[in-house]
DNA sequence: ATGCGGAATGTGGAATGCCAAATTATTTTC
DNA sequence: GAAAATAATTTGGCATTCCACATTCCGCAT
């Protein structure tokens, strides 16, 4: 009788996604060339939903449209991570004010659970948990703030500056740190404290960004990249 | 010899183009349903040109995607106009930052063009110019900030706050205003002074908000909306 | 009358085909 | 052999068609 479960997901939702996560990932190189009937082939569907995933990419920045003809994965530049982590620097500190009026002791209590989580994950070197944990943080406190509008600005600048995918350039020390930074947010949260809570969250992501440039000098150093200019 | 104009415009940008405009210049009034085949129809072009700006609308969150099936033109509330000035708040002081380091003295007189012009309209009482030579104005403060990341979330903040379509609640005393506004930031600008520069920007978007939210109240009192609640 | 089941309708999702613009390969010409 | 002309291919835009899912409508049975 059963068979067919409604496949509820749409075919472009599900396009979208898997092109989404390929090239945060690193799965297919900058610049390379999108093309939508080889696409489709390669996931067994027609054109028309990666057509639809194509556009949508485009409107998040990750794919560019090339002037005459086809498209791209985006290229990000140093210049584009830092502007993305300033617009972040604005932020964020002001979804951290927001979720502080919204707090409770559910939400502190999923923060430190996915502290916990991380911690778990570097005793394992696991480091695609290690970045879904982080990310996760992320997202618990937005969904704190309470506002969808806030949320998809935010989302769009950490997808945006995700985009710069780390080679696995690991980052035992970073996550450390990372973790430390963390619990620093989470303990100002719990006392209510907005000063602390939005210089702890401003600190991290400065921090953050510095990393992010470190790595990507000593990426561009030896990487398939440029050079040196 | 010349005869066909590349018609480089596609379809589809133009369907997006022509329902955004519509949607937020208010002659499609928010909740309205809208249909791909009518759309489309009305166009006097197929359904997937329309169908793309439909779907690009949604990540605009111009149009919304009905849980079930179908599409309708977003609604927006107190809640929210005040969510995206605050983040306008946080943003458009960053580009007046960057402007600045980019300042010339052919955007200085651009902006005092625009001003003048925004002083001729007013004496035309012409609103619909008022609004253009205002949106225009705070793009060519963008375009000087010479960040793509940074203008498109400003851009798309800019966008969503004006989804609250005023029913040309006029606002002579409101332009006089803003004019002053508007050359207050050209002056700190044109002296290069970040702080006074950001500081006036800040109060124009301040005020700009509590304009907003005074003709919202003024408006549910009387309009098509709900009573009082 | 009321409640239930099935048909008709509305509506977006997806597949497919054709076309135009651009790029690339090939041939022609000097 | 090089440059110009032309043919072939690539590729996305758009139209058309079919399909799946939900809602609405209508008639039948109780």
């Amino acid at each position: 009788m059963i068979e067919k479960l409604p496949v509820s997901k749409k075919l472009r939702q599900l396009a979208t996604e898997e092109l989404r996560a390929a090239i945060l990932e690193g799965k297919i190189a900058p610049g390379t060339r999108l093309v939508e009937r080889t696409l489709a082939e390669e996931m067994g569907i027609s054109r028309t939903p990666v057509h639809d995933a194509l556009n949508r990419l485009v409107v998040e920045n990750l794919v560019k449209k090339l002037p005459n003809n086809g498209f791209a994965v985006a290229q990000i530049e140093r210049k584009d991570i830092i502007e993305l982590y300033t617009i972040r620097l604005r932020l964020e500190p002001l979804a951290v004010e927001w979720a502080i009026s919204h707090i409770s002791p559910s939400i502190i209590r999923k923060l430190k659970k996915n502290i916990e989580r991380m911690e778990k994950c570097l005793s394992k070197s696991d480091i695609g948990c290690i970045k879904e944990m982080n990310i996760q943080f992320h997202q618990i406190l937005l969904s704190a703030a309470q506002s969808h509008v806030l949320a998809s600005f935010i989302e769009q600048a950490q997808i945006n500056s995700r985009l710069f995918r780390i080679r696995s350039l690991s980052a035992p020390n970073r996550t450390t740190q990372v973790i430390a930074e963390h619990k620093t947010i989470v303990e100002a949260l719990e006392k209510a404290d907005v000063k602390a809570a939005v210089e702890s969250m401003t600190e991290h992501l400065t921090n953050a960004l510095n990393w992010r440039l470190l790595l990507l000098e000593s990426h561009s150093g030896n990487g398939v990249e440029n050079e040196d200019t």
